[in-house]
RNA sequence: GCUCCGGUAGUCUAGUCCGGUUAAGGAUGAAGGCCUCUCGAGCCUUCGACCCGGGUUCAAAUCCCGGCCGGAGCACCA
């Protein structure tokens, strides 16, 4: 068998490594070009992971361009904030997602007064002082709004006192003509520039110097073609932002870059709002942006999360329009199959009691592997000495069940055991031998333990943000921070921290 | 309400453009078994889906029409 079908034997891939569907119209351009365009009013989450994964990947599969391009032009609503310019960064590299270039829109904004000012020259925008009720009546009935009729230089004179301050907040505002009769009226004559007062809300980068900010559809479409960008890769949310910014396409005589609109992106049981995200911090519900409860990239990292995971998981989702719920089970499937042959094995017992052994007089020196699929990584021994004739463990809580009277147990790697009784809170058992064959043979539950004598108080930081007290093995006084370790019977793990004490992050069974 | 978009198992996805090669494939999940001194990994088995109704056709998940359901947008947010 072996020699004739050699290939019959091998271990064949799990999962086919499942290829992007080819990026459409990828051929119309010399080099593709993509962006990730965060607003920097927040930390990133997984409802951004696949615009970034898409976008990147795309790019590196037609050895393109990936942009990053900040897109802080609301210093009143969606306020940017210096922290989050670093912690984007931080994601995109710890997602393996490096970029090629990167803007910062509020360094641009006399890029886009150039081109406000071109459009009102030509009579292709328009500044409009009409509270909005009135124009929003007179747009829904197909008609233009006093200001519209007027001639450019009106309008120019209105642009100027619009950067000038003669216009308070809110009294002017640039609008980019479109079909009146466009069957959606939210694309008629959108906004596209406003006055904000950033005396009073200033920029965190730039503070008060400018009055006068695009709004999405003007910064975002003129910076698409102004860096060249070949294919938004962005979610349902803009489709008809797409048909706002071919009006401006149209008036500067540019053509519109490819656009693939996504579906939005939910995870089973968590809320990826920012807006909510960043009120439960600052409100004190979440430990900070990593608080293992939220689905931010910080507080994935932090459980132990791969980026090569949630990278898998987003290229199997691609870029169909529909929306879809994610569920952690596949996620965890895809990290567990990256961790599994990396992560050494401890043991860990959770808020225990105690083991009392009577019958096994003399020492023992129980040896488990790092890794069971790994001898050659070493072993850690537990040298478990009886006081008195009695032998005393640490037995996991969770295996309670397991102790009722004359029930049989194998301590893993050690010897097997039958209960006698359970009382003031530590279980009572006598050695019955040491042989694991005849375990095996009976059946019998393996559990692990600990030394009494010799062990770790650890923390064990749930995903839904409990705590369970522990201990750890002596061995794991080795262990540095960020390193991912299995405890055996219990699961996955990051380690977080190892002073004051030792404290786990679960990741996953 | 208006303007769009979409509906394949619990979840994700292949197939839909160019109708038959598939008793609708894969992943995840659940249940069971084998193996393993972990409840992990590996191996095997089982469960489970084309939104509904018409039409076209020898043949429809695939094409057409109607309905139903779901989603997005309708900001001087991004």
């Amino acid at each position: 068998m072996e020699e004739t079908w050699p290939e019959l034997l091998e271990a064949k891939p799990k999962v086919e490594e499942r290829a992007l569907p080819p990026l459409p119209e990828a051929d119309k351009y010399p080099q593709v070009v993509t962006r990730f365009s965060p607003n920097p009013d927040c930390v990133l989450h997984m409802g951004s992971a696949r615009a970034i994964i898409l976008s990147w990947s795309y790019a590196r599969m037609y050895h393109g361009v990936f942009l990053l391009r900040f897109e802080d032009t609301d210093p009143h609503l969606k306020k940017p904030s210096l922290e989050f310019y670093d912690s984007i960064r931080e994601d995109l590299l710890w997602l393996g997602c490096k970029w090629d270039r990167e803007y910062i829109q509020s360094q641009r904004l006399g890029l886009y007064y150039i081109y406000a000012k071109k459009l009102l020259e030509e009579g292709k925008a328009y500044v409009c002082t009409c509270q909005p009720e009135v124009f929003r009546r007179k747009i829904s009935a197909r008609q233009p709004c006093p200001c519209r009729e007027q001639p450019p230089e009106t309008h120019l004179h209105r642009w100027e006192k619009m950067l000038d301050g003669g216009f308070g907040e809110g009294e002017a505002v640039v609008r980019v003509k479109t079909d009146l009769s466009h069957p959606n009226p939210a694309v008629r004559d959108w906004p596209a520039l406003r006055i904000v007062d950033t005396g009073k809300t200033p920029h965190p980068l730039v503070g008060d110097r400018y009055r006068v900010w695009p709004l999405y559809n003007f910064s975002s479409g003129l910076d698409d073609h102004l860096l060249g960008v070949t294919h938004v890769i962005r979610g349902k949310e803009h489709l008809t932002n797409e048909q706002r910014q071919r009006y401006l396409y149209h008036h500067l005589g540019w053509d519109y870059p490819t656009a693939i609109h996504y579906g939005r992106l939910k995870i089973e049981g968590v809320l990826l709002s920012k807006s909510k995200i960043k009120l439960g911090v600052e409100q004190g519900v979440y430990e900070g942006y990593s608080d293992p409860r939220l689905a931010t990239f910080a507080a994935l990292r932090r459980r132990g999360i791969k980026p090569q995971a949630i990278e898998e998981m987003i290229l199997e989702i691609g870029l169909k329009p529909v929306d879809i719920t994610l569920s952690w089970d596949t996620l965890y499937s895809h990290n567990r199959r990256i961790l599994d042959p990396v992560a050494n094995r401890y043991f860990f017992v959770a808020q225990p009691f105690l083991l009392e052994v009577s019958g096994a007089e003399k020492p023992f020196k129980a040896v488990h592997p790092l890794h069971p699929e790994h001898p050659e990584r070493g072993f850690r021994a537990f040298e478990i000495k009886p006081d008195k004739g009695v032998i005393r463990l640490l037995v996991s809580g969770n295996d309670r069940p397991l102790f009722t009277s004359g029930a049989y147990l194998r301590l893993k790697n050690l010897f097997n055991i039958q209960v006698k009784a359970f009382q003031e809170g530590k279980a009572l058992a006598s050695f019955t031998g040491t042989s694991h064959e005849e375990a095996q043979k009976g059946h019998v539950p393996i559990i692990h333990y600990l030394p009494a004598a010799s062990n770790i108080p650890s923390l064990m930081v749930m995903p839904d943000g409990s705590r369970i007290e522990g201990f750890s093995e002596e061995a794991c006084k080795g262990l540095k921070v960020g390193e991912m370790v299995q405890l055996e019977r219990w699961g996955f793990a990051r380690v977080d921290a190892v002073a004051p004490q030792l404290t786990f992050f679960y990741a996953h069974k």
